[in-house]
DNA sequence: GGAATAT
DNA sequence: ATATTCCAACGCCTA
DNA sequence: TAGGCG
């Protein structure tokens, strides 16, 4: 299917009032940051945060493909941890990219693995999850200390802005390693940062043990648990973009700093474009991190 | 956004 | 005919 | 073993 004769509809629909973004202005996002966007989401099964009245009505998360799909919308069954089938969308193409947001789906979800190696996951991600009101730049420094942390035990580290309050550093893997020795390797990772700082930083889930604390979320490393796909466009009303960074850039850069506007004027090749090259072993970094 | 179901 | 409803779920921690 | 959490 060719991405510009994808059928569109309701194109001058308001979805995001604040920022002055139209449905049409959010597929016109996606067509062109297709190039970039796609190979990110290539043979992941994708969840879908859809939005038909725009950010203000209600939105909902939707993961079983819908009947009406076409046939070209790539399905496949995917197996739930305890029992049952989900049949994802995989979108592996522009066109399908541009269909999905015209059904108004504004953000998008994805694995940690691919079709090909459900159980091995081919990225390990932590999530810097601020309360609100901490400066940018001690988000910065947490991301550069996580990142320190990565290139120490042979990861290769890269950064993107959530287009939210936070930041994410995700690595490559090799898929040697399965989800519960992933999860466990970004744990240590984030209790070794946190208790150098454990006034700042928790790795606890439950809020009332966090305080004023910045949560490091390191659950996302989980089989059927997904992180938010570069390129996505936030559901919230700044319209911040997921936006991949260069370390120079985290200096300059917000965790919703990147609107549409602002990210079809970059002309910059994808920071996380040769992230495959860069694919490294949990173990030896399980070994690395012991020392 | 669109299909299925309830009124 | 029109209105309402549905569209997610893993794993870890605490209680 | 149910519920919070993202
Ligand atoms: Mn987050
Ligand atoms: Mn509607």
């Amino acid at each position: 299917m060719n991405p510009d004769d994808v059928e569109l509809s309701n194109l001058d629909k308001p979805f995001f009032p604040d920022a002055g973004l139209s449905k049409g202005d959010v597929i016109a996002h996606y067509r062109k940051v297709a190039d970039q966007m796609v190979p990110h989401l290539t043979g992941r099964p994708l969840t879908m945060r859809r939005y038909p009245d725009g950010i203000g009505g209600g939105g909902f998360f939707q993961k079983d493909a819908s009947d009406h799909f076409p046939d070209w919308v790539r399905v496949e069954e995917v197996p739930q941890r305890q029992g049952g089938t989900i049949h994802h969308v995989v979108c592996d193409d522009a066109a399908t990219l541009v269909y999905l947001a015209n059904q108004a789906t504004i953000e998008f979800h994805i694995w940690l693995s691919t079709m090909d190696a459900l159980e091995h996951p081919d990225r390990l991600v932590i999530d810097i999850d601020p309360p609100q009101g901490v400066p940018v730049r001690v988000l910065r420094d947490v991301a550069r200390r996580l990142a320190s942390l990565y290139r120490e035990v042979g990861l290769t580290p890269y950064v993107q802005a959530t287009g939210g309050r936070g930041f994410h550093v995700a690595a490559p893997l090799d898929r040697s390693a399965d989800y519960e020795e992933t999860r466990e390797l970004s744990l240590a990772l984030a209790d070794h940062v946190a208790a150098r700082d454990p006034d700042l930083l928790t790795t606890a889930q439950r809020k009332n043990k966090r305080g004023d604390r910045i949560f490091l979320d390191v659950n996302r490393n989980a089989y059927g648990q997904t992180f938010v796909a570069p390129y996505t466009l936030r559901a919230r009303p700044t319209a911040g973009v997921a936006t991949p960074l260069t370390w120079d850039e985290l200096s300059r850069t917000e965790p919703d700093g990147f609107t549409p506007a602002r990210i079809a004027r970059r002309r910059k090749k994808d920071p996380w474009q040769d992230m495959d090259d860069h694919a490294a072993s949990v173990s030896k970094a399980r070994k690395a991190l012991a020392d």
